[in-house]
DNA sequence: GCCATTATTGACTTCTCGGTCAATATCTCA
DNA sequence: TGAGATATTGACCGAGAAGTCAATAATGGC
């Protein structure tokens, strides 16, 4: 029977999000992920197929990785507090020296979002934070902390627009305190 | 006394421009370069410098052609109007096919922004976008479309923030009428 | 008309890219 | 114990990358 491979293929796919996400698709080569990877090519072809296919399962892996940040606004009393909750740790996060905005806003500016599964990926991330926001606002109306005639669905589209715009602007050298302006800002709409 | 050159420089600009914008730095190499922009290396590398700075050229042309899209903003009677319309020029650009975000976006999320050059247009832009922004908020406020103890910058850098969130969202697939109703909340701090 | 200067052309160099191949090592099951 | 199957290793491949060089062409001043 075969001989067992020699490394955990999660981990390795760990290592292969940090690569990608710190330089991208085209600025990630195949010999920088076998010195960070740490292991020869054959088993990265044998293991994850070509390029492309890791970067796509480095996408999935990093998507699965970020759920949690979303977990808040899904939680069943979710309101207004944990909105404000949801921008601050998007705030601390994008201002981690090195800069790094979300890998899959990286993928959808890079050339690569024509590839239908990178897409995808990017639209699911993006209809995946609406529906969390959406949820957070219906539970905020309920809470009497919105106005009950809000239209939650544009305003949750406006809350995704928002948490992008953030990380481009941190890409920027926007300062954390400059964020969070703007976070405040958003969270005028709450009574 | 020398030979003159055969082409524009300005218009040889341009179509590096589109090449740019539209594939990214690391996505567009010299071949492409000139193939599309009609001349050879050594004309290429004679007039322009090297791949980046030919890009850091290009990123200023395109910045120049494009600060039209602030002009309203800044008009000395500028207000909520002038800011609506930003907005609805703005998403028609972000959703003409093929998508295509802002050229200092990609800049800005693309590696190279590490380079000094590129990540002072970059942030040359944000500021730019943020004054002008301003402007128009404090018009809004002189014509009683605001309330008075509006903080404009916060308020500024907000929209700043849905600009660029905006661009990401189109990348994404929005289509322009989601885009508008992110818009619509945007224009509703206004009375 | 010749000279100095710059533009253009296209071949060339060196390097790195993504991907593959053949040889070897390591496992399990019979 | 060895046979079959898979993993690992490192050399290798053609293509394409950025950038350079030498030869040729075109200009204005003398």
């Amino acid at each position: 029977m075969p001989r067992p491979r020699e490394f955990d293929p999660d981990l390795v796919l760990d290592r292969a999000v940090e690569l990608f996400w710190a330089k991208g698709y085209e600025g990630t080569s195949i010999s920088d992920l076998e010195e960070h990877l740490g292991l020869g090519r054959q088993s990265l072809y044998g293991t994850f197929g070509d390029k492309h296919e890791l970067y796509v399962k480095a996408m999935d892996r990093y998507a699965a990785s970020q759920s949690w940040t979303r977990r808040d606004l899904l939680k069943p009393d979710a309101g207004a507090e944990e909105i404000g909750q949801y921008f601050k740790g998007l705030i601390s996060a994008v201002t981690q020296e090195p800069r790094r905005s979300c890998m899959l806003i990286n993928a959808a500016i890079e050339g690569d979002c024509e590839h239908p599964k990178v897409a995808g990926r990017c639209t699911d991330n993006q209809q995946n934070l609406t529906r969390a926001f959406r949820h957070a606002l219906e539970g905020a109306i309920a809470k009497g902390q919105l106005d009950r005639k809000t239209d939650t669905n544009a305003l949750a589209l406006a809350m995704v627009s928002q948490s992008f715009g953030l990380n481009v602007m941190a890409r920027n050298g926007a300062s954390p305190a400059t964020l969070a302006r703007v976070a405040e800002s958003v969270m005028q709409v709450f009574k």
